[in-house]
DNA sequence: ACCGCCTTCTTCATCGTTGAAGTGCCACCA
DNA sequence: TGGTGGCACTTCAACGATGAAGAAGGCGGT
């Protein structure tokens, strides 16, 4: 800039505002400013100068407990992101996909070194440090799902909000709709606990209660609310957890907890990429869904209609569009408190009354 | 940082090196800078600052064509994203997704204040300003499929790879295909031939040759060359061309094209998405396919298998996998030449043999 | 003829960091 | 005792831009 400023005779402040106040040089200056530096191959203003010269670079980050691929893999993260472009796009504002790693400092210094005005960060366990890191930052924040409002309150972070849903009552609601249908022998298959991979396999109710994804543990702690209020031993229950939401992982835990006697007549799975593996299992074995077992997921992911799938639904898109919405009109404001968008029970095909026999 | 360089009276260069460097300076001193950072509130060193002085931010950039939410709306763009994030991230890089927009300074705007250090652009109209804007910036860039390599050497982009298909060939073997079984009316239905957006309806051979999106110019003289070797007079062909590639869209276009008379006996989309619609309307109408049309996409969309499409298959992640490549090893190396990855024409069951009684 | 105002451009300082090169000190070896 | 080397830190000078405030010149009004 300062090239193209000599080259002329000019200021350099001139040339700056040549690119960005066109109203404060008169058109020919302009255009003797811009020939220039298109002679010069001046490739216009840095904007990362600009940028922090401005204090603002115009994009959001966007943290996942995941890797990106990962989430372009799921739908439900996919209509999130799509929730917060649909907001952020029309402003003008760029999505800084921050990328993940299975190594913390790796993740860390991710959030760290993001060039980005504000931070959209999701589905984080309670103890991860990508949070921490991000509210040292000192940017706007708003979480959706995980960590808990409760857990964001002890990190102290103050320019903070958060949307989710109330993950207790609507898994409280669909085991509820199971026990309708005269299911007794419930089965669960769960997405992670906590942010080290563990071993799959079956866990007990400590564990359950242990976890550290909240997500996980709010809806592990509804399904059993539920059936506990119906007279069923929870410790009969069996309850795999799987490292992720994938059809693999759903696959291998329905097949987990189906070779458990007596075979359980139902199968509440975390999420509808779960569902999808436990539905293909039965599929594989020769099991009638909803006859011999019945299948229920969570999310009413896009996929869920076309699989029949009894779900949870829950507005993803709507959950980007607020936080993003948060963060762009952020300036100054106070965040509003947490938001719980509501869900609704969404009966298909997967789920039907037990078998008489059975019984 | 000089905060914190004052508090403790050492120099700025010591507090950098601190969340830098740890190994050039002693641990003790290195931790009471940090606890003097967290006493004062220093969120730590300034990423912007720091771009702006190392010269990278870390970031690929990515242009699309069309807004992100249909970004996110169409898998195969999705595959895209994938692609270029699977190499991506483990390099430790984010990828800014950078907003979209109907008017052409906002869109070039967009690219020209992104904090990138590369820039992805992907399915470009040849006249679309946002490309020049993007070969201004003198950054590494690497196009998938559109512009065209020959529009790129008119352009004069040095620091520019690119990779695509050749769409002419494949569009050629899925016509072929169509004709080998018997097929003598066909139809065709397209997506955006211009960025502006025109009239739907149908459009004659001029037209067609002229779009500026050269995959769907590319695509149309694959299918009508394919038809004219067959003594095919391409004029009678009805091509219906809408705004973009939704199922919307090949709804609307399959309804035009099997109104003309003598009806279609077949439909070929220029998408699997198109597709999708043109089965809809197939099955609303009661048209049995293959059996009263075959209908035929492009892409193998995750969603082809399940609608039993006849398409042509690409691997769109393995563009976004070599255009993330080329920009991350791209230091300084000379960008390989243009790279056309292979497509195989998958022949599922919305093709078939024309009915006898039809010819 | 004088004043004030607008337009157009300039000056100055600053955003917050980090490469490169330099200083001072101590240790170790011959 | 002098020389060599390494550690721990400092100094200097950018990186490239832009907000705020200021200075020439022209112009209309009284």
């Amino acid at each position: 800039m300062q090239q193209v400023a000599a080259e002329l005779g000019v200021s350099a402040k001139t040339v700056s505002n040549a690119y960005n106040r066109p109203d404060q040089l008169s058109p020919d200056l302009r255009e003797r400013v811009l020939a220039a530096a298109d002679r010069l191959g001046y490739p216009g203003p840095d904007p990362v100068a600009a940028g922090l010269r401005r204090g603002q670079v115009g994009a959001i980050g966007v943290a996942y407990d995941n890797g990106l691929s990962y989430a372009f893999a799921d739908p439900v993260s996919v209509q999130l992101l799509t929730g917060i472009s649909a907001v952020a796009e029309p402003a003008g504002a760029g999505l800084l996909l921050i990328p993940g790693s299975a190594d913390p400092r790796r993740r860390v210094a991710a959030v760290t070194g993001a060039l980005v005005d504000a931070l959209v960060v999701s589905s984080l366990a309670d103890d991860d440090p990508l949070l921490s890191a991000a509210i040292t930052r000192r940017l706007p924040i708003a979480v959706i799902d995980q960590p808990s409002p409760a857990r964001l309150a002890e990190l102290g972070a103050p320019d903070t909000s958060w949307v989710g849903i109330d993950d207790r009552a609507a898994a409280e609601a669909v085991c509820a709709h199971l026990l309708d249908l005269g299911h007794r022998r419930l089965s669960v298959v769960s997405f992670g606990m906590h942010r080290e991979p563990i071993e799959r396999g079956l866990v007990d109710e400590a564990a359950q209660r242990s976890a550290t994804y909240s997500v996980t543990r709010d809806r592990l702690a509804g399904y059993r609310a539920a059936a506990v209020r119906a007279g069923i031993d929870w410790s009969t229950v069996p309850v795999f957890h799987g490292a992720d939401s994938t059809p693999a992982e759903g696959a291998a835990g329905a097949a987990a907890v189906l070779a458990t006697e007596p075979r359980p007549t139902a199968v509440i799975c975390l999420s509808d990429r779960l569902a999808e593996g436990a539905l293909q299992v039965c599929a594989d074995r020769g099991l009638a869904v909803p006859a011999d077992v019945s299948v229920v997921g969570f999310d009413d992911a896009t996929t869920a209609a076309g699989l029949g799938l009894t779900t949870v639904a829950q507005d993803a898109r709507g959950k980007g569009e607020f936080a993003a919405t948060q963060l762009l009109g952020a300036t100054g404001q106070r965040p509003a408190g947490p938001r719980r968008l509501a869900t609704r029970l969404v009966v298909r095909g997967s789920s039907g009354r037990v078998a008489p026999e059975g019984a």
